[in-house]
DNA sequence: CTATAACCGAGACGGTACGTCCGGTCTTACG
DNA sequence: CGTAAGACCGGACGTACCGTCTCGGTTATAG
């Protein structure tokens, strides 16, 4: 999926003259041969130097690409990373469901945590917040692709547990997705603290503590 | 207090052949009204443009200085902003002690929210985050000066509120500090959602609800 | 004619480790009107602040061309105004052939006069000497580029006039040939007596009196 | 000998507002021992690296001094290098007198050669004529410090031999000195040829093959 | 079955910023 | 007060990337 396309172009690019009046390149001429190893690329650069460090150029290179051709298909790095980033993550989009919230919530944790241990998503996520702060593009996309989508994938995990009645009828759901959500990326972001397995015990433990039944 | 002196000059650095020998700069010999023009360029700077298009020669033209002097007194980008930082938000280690955790809680997300509305906090932390993914020191130094430091403020807080009976004898403080300040990050990094009254209302209940005797 | 070609990379350059393994621009690439626009540039630099203050900066500004686009196309400084001395010159090439030795000899003087009179080159040959005093590249360059050509000149003048039998048989044409030159290069360099019509005449007058049959 | 006496400040100089309202410092108060350290410090590092690579902060160093004691000795790096060339060639002054002419332009010849042999004479020369090319100071000291008393060294010498009637009557001696002089800048400026015996043979015997008597 | 339009690599180009060096001035502390 | 030390503002260095722009060569519909 072309996720740019919701990346609107930046707002003060200068020569969009001719880019804005036109139509947009059409997808289907795309070599995805090519896009994909510019995605790889960029995966690898993030890995070896973080976010910060690997630049369109670098990046065109490592593809065996041309500039102009990262240009035509991102409006931004940010958005380059944005597409890498959420498929990156997608694979922990996995609906476990082994029948009870305390198992469910682990096994995403796992997953979230195998995902952050093995790929470049953390310094990633680093740099599109960074860059987030200063580009209200990036901020708007960050917001509907990774926040909104991804506590939903935990909210309707508490919901099935609600639905079972493992959970009080009067607790605040969206509480406890923002506290799991927010304990997870604080701990990637500032990477202060191992996010291991004890770490998810803890969390699990004292989240529906808050919120179980009982 | 010279922050900077706890963050090491780049490892990296190519043409550190002959600095890395020599001794740092003696702080005594430092010009403080530079010093301080420069940090406070530094602030307007981000304040307009964000952290990542606050750059070394902007910095240096809005204070009236000459790049050279920044750096001889900080080592990077990131070492300037992190006393920056550090100065911006130490206003908040106000020991507010208004008799209850509740009330002193309240009173604490009241200042750093004033904090970070008032002033290029935000984006000067998504900032720092975002470099410390790939340097080693300003992560070290991050995670020191602010996350160990600050997180202290809250527990000392809980403390007293343990000390006075207020918290379960079995409450686990780790757990409720880390809630705290991650859900202040999440919020102030992602800027999804407002950093509000409401916001502090449902945060302080929801944690002194997990932890409170009875 | 592109000079710079036979001027190589400055040796003690310390970032040339990815650019020495890599072939050198493709002159075929070059833009014309910017190389011609930047040779304008700094000979108006050169007329007006002299060659030591002609800053590639400055020459970059004053061309509208970026830095990079001059460090693309020339190893140094000293290879651009190479080039440009070598084709303000080249017009004292002018084959003159009056007949006899004299009146050769006295238009080629008037040719260079006009010439140093009119442009920029002696500013530009005391910095290319003075540069020539430290890099050996420059030097070499000099030498073959200047020195031996030009010389080669004035000693084609001599050799037909030796053929008209307008000069003894044992005449040191080597040595008259470096009279007439270095005498030149000693006022333009200097500058401390003119370089005007009586000097052409009494130069010409001595060499050929060292020379001249009978 | 104060030489720098005789090259007056910059006309263009910015900050000389004070310094140029108050009485010159006072010689009688230099430290000659730092006046000389810096002058032998100035020569090792224009043998080492060249004229224009000795910079003052460099000379500074290498003398154990403070930038600001050579401020205030000399107006300008020119100034320094005169009074240090002055001081290398000056041995040369040596008033040979042979009995004959060439001999004793023999024993000049030998003598300049050994100098510039043996020390950085070559490139302080090509320095500082490049400098004078745009700082009329430095131009008006090298003519009359240079150029005009040590011609007058030639003129001597060929004077003793015109008293002795070994020089024609009618001899343009002005042109002989200038060809001699300038044969000799020519040579060591461009390096392009040894400066040898066989050199020195050369322009001795066909100079006074021009001027000799009979 | 061409032709023509878009893609693609390569890389030149005008710029901005980097981090360093040095120029020339000024201040501090020592002797 | 001369000096060593070095902070300071300014400006240039040579390099790295930015985002835009040709330039040829290739690919893949559309006529």
């Amino acid at each position: 999926m072309a996720f740019h396309a919701r990346l609107p172009a930046r707002r003060e690019s200068r020569g969009s003259r001719r880019r804005a009046q036109v139509a947009p390149p059409r997808a289907d001429r795309r070599n995805s041969a090519v896009h994909d190893a510019i995605l790889r690329a960029a995966a690898r650069l993030a890995e070896r130097y973080g976010y910060g460090r690997a630049t369109i150029e670098a990046i065109a290179a490592e593809a065996g690409s041309g500039k102009q051709t990262i240009y035509r298909w991102w409006p931004s790095k940010a958005a380059l990373y944005l597409e890498l980033y959420t498929s990156l993550v997608s694979e922990a989009r996995v609906h476990v469901d082994e029948g009870a919230v305390a198992a469910d919530l682990r096994a995403f944790l796992k997953r979230v945590f195998e995902i952050f241990a093995t790929t470049p998503a953390r310094t990633i996520l680093a740099g599109l917040i960074a860059d987030a702060s200063h580009d209200p593009n990036v901020a708007d996309a960050l917001t509907e692709q990774l926040v909104r989508r991804r506590k939903h994938l935990i909210r309707v995990l508490f919901e099935r547990g609600f639905d079972r009645g493992e959970i009080r009828k009067d607790a605040d759901l969206d509480f406890a997705v923002d506290t799991v959500y927010s304990a997870i990326w604080f701990r990637l972001l500032l990477g202060h603290a191992p996010f291991d397995q004890r770490f998810a015990e803890d969390l699990v433990r004292q989240v529906l503590q808050g919120i179980a039944a009982r």
